[in-house]
DNA sequence: ATAGTTGGTTCCTATTTGGAACTTATAGTC
DNA sequence: GACTATAAGTTCCAAATAGGAACCAACTAT
């Protein structure tokens, strides 16, 4: 199977990662959380391929993560937004970035520290669920397939 | 820059994507979350080709997120297991899963219903800051340059 | 003796990436 | 009017990576 193919599988995660799962698409989205709207901004910032980069952001636009939208006319220019289905990926980067920062981090530390505004501590982040407030550790989840897929998604043993 | 040289930037996000951000390298660490173990198993239910698989898992290995386990001898057999650094990665799979079922299901819904045990209701996970347990939202954060990279890490406009 | 299992490696072709130069449309300066 | 700069790409080519299939090693089972 393409790599291009995977958003063809039942996986909402395979189908995620067909939008912002290529190298540097991530990275991108992290300059977009950090305010980086303009092309020249993303290459120079990242160091990625401007060809690349192209491409990555009309994946990011078709997706519906990010808005391209003119800021000028004469001559026209555009710049990329995060939509509201794109800032609902902060979580993402927000635990992927804390992941690095606790087990990556060389010796001068985190580069970046993200403070709770409410309590003025350096975050933490966990999983919450939305129902109960209660805190969510990966024991906690019970992970059903729905029936159409049945017998398809998961193998005997799960864990 | 090139790609395998992320690594070497002061980001916590590109250091781990230089880990886990291949194409591929994810949808593994997915089936590692639902308890496959062995190399043939990721293959098939993955359809990636066997020579890229062996590359992902040997990186995975390498940065600590799997362990290779020799589970019989002769013939001498290994298995690969999320270490306790792997599973920490679990928010992330979670909320890029959440973040597809959300916005990319088809007409048969999402294929994976994760469940609260606790609550018994589908999973909603949103952040929530350790420290003091309230829901963290993305304005909620402010972030701050560690002083050593100073001026480096962000544009002047942050949002 | 033959076939099957497991965890890969090798080979070749096709696609993607990295790097640099080029393009288009316009504004500003000499 | 001729240059230079800016922004957002596109084009070109060589190099690296991916896809697909076959092959290999070290056993076990029939």
């Amino acid at each position: 199977m393409r790599w291009q193919d995977i958003d063809q599988q039942p996986c909402s995660l395979a189908r995620t990662l067909a939008i912002i799962g290529d190298n540097w698409t991530l990275l991108v989205l992290r300059d977009c959380f950090m305010g980086v709207r303009r092309f020249d901004d993303f290459q120079q910032r990242l160091g990625v391929t401007r060809h690349v980069l192209s491409d990555r952001l009309r994946k990011l636009t078709e997706g519906g993560v990010l808005d391209k939208v003119a800021y000028q006319e004469r001559p026209l220019r555009h710049e990329y937004r995060l939509t509201a289905m794109g800032k609902e990926l902060y979580p993402v980067i927000v635990h992927l970035a804390q992941w690095g920062d606790k087990h990556l981090a060389g010796e001068h530390g985190a580069p970046l520290i993200r403070y709770h505004r409410q309590c003025g501590e350096p975050l933490e982040a966990q999983l919450q669920c939305s129902h109960c407030g209660d805190t969510v550790k990966p024991t906690d989840i019970r992970v059903e397939e729905n029936p159409h897929w049945k017998g398809k998604l998961m193998p005997g043993r799960t864990g």
